[in-house]
DNA sequence: CGAATACTTGATGAGACTCAAGCGCCGTGG
DNA sequence: CCACGGCGCTTGAGTCTCATCAAGTATTCG
């Protein structure tokens, strides 16, 4: 699991705003803002760690292709999920030296790794450079705290619909939602359990809100339905 | 409740950097990293809101004295508090055109203002400043992050626990918290009641773990059980 | 086909919420 | 001075949701 490199580093007109990146400019076929960054891309099978809580945080991320989890194991055994994400996101941006989370595969992955040393030596000088910086910084702390929010308060249901809808908004095609993550990998992400998560589907299609065709297929029914649940 | 100027705009050392701030240096009492930045100051009575969920983010805001509250309301009137922001705290910075949360004083506050024309016109060019900005926003991001991982998971005892270290760690002052928060505040803060926050700390003093002299003040017997609890 | 893994469903119990009452503090006013 | 009410907090009893324990089904993969 080596990092190749995947481009050129023969543009420089960001050579001296991240020092130690290796940018140029990519024919990106991620939506983004049309400006895109490529650092050095890796493959990853699905589960498979990109790094690990504690490590030092040498480099942040983007995810080409696949799912990323971000989380946390307790030392009771236990796993909570941060965050997933999909192609385009960015993660592993640390304040301090060291990630404080553990990142890995959902399922096969492609991932982008940008050196950076950290905040000392940041992204100034360069209208579109730091801006693209600063908004994926801060969709991550809006996400992060939408995330918050909903854990904190909700019942399972409200914690299930709000899923979908999160899920419903990445996959941009019609009304069939192609889970990346097992039962499991909900259940960290919502605080809740296996059981439950899978209870409150079956429930949910029951109550002709949302078709469970296979397990990882969720069709949604009525959205106005799950909204309602939320409150 | 109108802002006042603090200080003369003379200083245009950042004039192109942030367009609309009112900056200039300020001889600080915050224990920050020396480098400050003054905008327009006001005081809040205890209760006030500061802004709503939905107001223009035409600036952000810095905690000079007191405790501030982010949180939202839910349309079955219950309220999830997102923050407790002391001294030195930057809130309210938004990637989007309006205010996510809601911000309210918790005590009597002094804050300060910082114009800001939200993304898009932000914080090139100079090292300081951006520096300052980015590790704010990198500070808030990773405790959002902390206190999703809490509600996420843990009982009642745990979220508590981890609530009185966290106050410990902002209250340096030895083993004694005084709390600036009703219980309701706590409770919407964990996502628990009221009841159970109290029911919580009754049985933590019972187990000789804490002291509760009165309602607002907390005296940490033993830390070292506290942080057992977290697990 | 068999085994492993993922998922579903059921029975039971623990922990937190709800409803309700009572206590303590404080400011107001008689 | 005390009576009173309001507010924040505590405590109790009953209920309900979700976690736990357990079993069984479906799916995938060698």
């Amino acid at each position: 699991m080596s990092f190749s490199r995947a481009a050129a580093t023969g543009d420089s007109r960001f050579g001296n705003v991240l020092a130690s990146f290796a940018p140029v400019r990519r024919d990106t076929q991620t939506g983004d803002t049309g400006f895109d960054l490529s650092g050095v891309v890796a493959h990853f099978p699905a589960g498979r760690q990109i790094y690990a809580e504690g490590d030092d945080a040498r480099s942040f991320y983007k995810v080409i292709g696949g799912t990323v989890r971000t989380c946390r194991f307790l030392n009771d055994g236990r796993r909570q999920i941060a965050a997933f994400h999909g192609a385009g996101d960015v993660f592993g941006i640390e304040s301090g030296p060291d990630h404080r989370l553990t990142a890995e595969a959902v399922t096969d992955c492609s991932i982008a790794a940008y050196r950076w040393r950290g905040l000392d030596t940041t992204i100034v000088g360069d209208d579109r450079l730091g801006h693209w910086f600063l908004s994926h910084l801060m969709a991550a702390l809006s996400r992060t705290r939408e995330h918050a929010l909903l854990l904190g308060r909700g019942s399972a249901a409200q914690k299930i619909a709000a899923f979908l809808l999160e899920q419903d908004a990445m996959n941009d095609a019609g009304s069939m939602i192609d889970l990346p993550m097992t039962r499991q990998d909900i259940a960290d992400y919502l605080g809740l359990t296996i059981e439950t998560v899978s209870r409150t589907l079956s429930q949910l299609e029951r109550d002709r809100v949302i078709d469970l065709p296979c397990a990882r297929r969720i069709g949604l029914k009525d959205r106005q339905a799950l909204r309602g649940l939320i409150a």
